[in-house]
DNA sequence: AAGACGAAAGTGGTTGA
DNA sequence: TCAACAACTTTCGTCTT
């Protein structure tokens, strides 16, 4: 599993009172100060300068370096200013190179609506909305630009760009459902995932257990009472600081499980934990820990004498 | 009998020397 | 590069409902 959450102690004074501001897009240290992370992830910035040179060069034919992938094909190809260099010199050469080219570029384009077939399949299989496709589809894109598919499977890319896409959107979906709707291993998505993110420099901040409750509680079919409930109980618990440096999923799945129980809909631990994809020891020591620093036990037994 | 609880050992990833 | 480490899982015995 991706451990979105590495950031547990403020690097300078070794607190733990991190802080995400959601509308600046940073992290911040409540103690020192610091600013962990401010860089908003400007997508619209790395698009652009993809258009402006790695697209640009292979339409127009500018001079510069030119990765490829090599799926299928196996072939390295050099730069598109030796194609030109030869031209008139040695025919055959200059046809030889122009067949890569074509090839190479079909190639391209090939795989790349493959790819975004499977796409769109494993997106709508996860009912995905549309915006989410659009930009794994730029992810996707720039990643085989990059030559980032290399060694590794067009599949698992895309999920991997599905997976960033979700998050960056903030309608995130775990590894196991990513894993469940494509057929790639949750080890191998997030091993992509963490290096497609990393050599594109798009920058994701930990997702919000708050984002998970809407899809849970509607699997679990728990009434919006419970749901706002959770919610409530959320924002507590992040205020108590009980959120940094745990697994999203475990706390939200914890937080519906109490809130379940304080209004008569109780689900057992193993239903809560098979809808968030966490185990029940999972559930057991978020659980602890929420009715440890909230009070909640009162609520809790109010529930229970109404029971009987 | 099913659910909840928690100890103990194992996994995969991060971090810091 | 590697050992320590944190979070989470798996497994399993015991207690509670």
């Amino acid at each position: 599993m991706a451990h979105h959450h590495m950031i547990k102690k403020c690097p300078e004074c070794g607190r733990i009172n991190l802080f995400w501001n959601k509308e600046k897009g940073e992290v911040i240290c409540k103690d020192c100060g610091l600013v962990i992370e401010d860089k908003m992830i400007s997508f619209d910035q790395e698009w652009r300068e993809f258009e402006d040179s790695d697209v640009g060069q292979r339409r127009t034919g500018a001079p510069t370096t030119y990765t490829k992938y090599d799926q299928g094909l196996g072939t390295e190809i050099g730069q598109k200013s030796d194609l030109y260099g030869l031209e008139g010199k040695d025919r055959n050469k200059f046809f030889r190179l122009r067949k890569w080219q074509y090839r190479i570029s079909t190639a391209i384009e090939r795989n790349l609506k493959l790819a975004l077939a499977e796409l769109k399949r494993v997106s709508s299989y996860l009912k995905l909305p549309k915006s989410v496709e659009e930009e794994s589809a730029r992810i996707y894109t720039l990643a085989v630009q990059r030559g980032l598919v290399r060694g590794r499977s067009m599949e698992s890319v895309v999920a991997g760009a599905l997976y960033a896409a979700c998050r960056r959107h903030e309608v995130p979906r775990t590894l196991d459902e990513l894993s469940d709707a494509s057929g790639i291993e949750k080890k191998e998505i997030g091993r992509t995932y963490r290096f497609i993110t990393r050599e594109l420099g798009i920058t994701i901040l930990p997702s919000n257990p708050v984002d998970y409750l809407p899809r849970f509680a509607s699997a679990l079919k728990l009434s919006a009472e419970t749901q706002s409930k959770a919610v409530d109980i959320l924002d507590r618990a992040q205020k108590a600081e009980l959120t940094s440096g745990r697994g999203p999923t475990g706390i939200a799945a914890a937080a519906l499980y109490v809130s379940a129980s304080i209004h008569g809909e109780k689900r057992t631990q193993r239903e809560v934990a098979d809808v968030a994809g966490v185990t029940e020891v999972t559930i057991r020591n978020r659980y602890k820990e929420l009715l440890d620093s909230l009070d909640l036990e009162k609520e809790i037994k109010k529930q229970k004498k109404k029971r009987r």
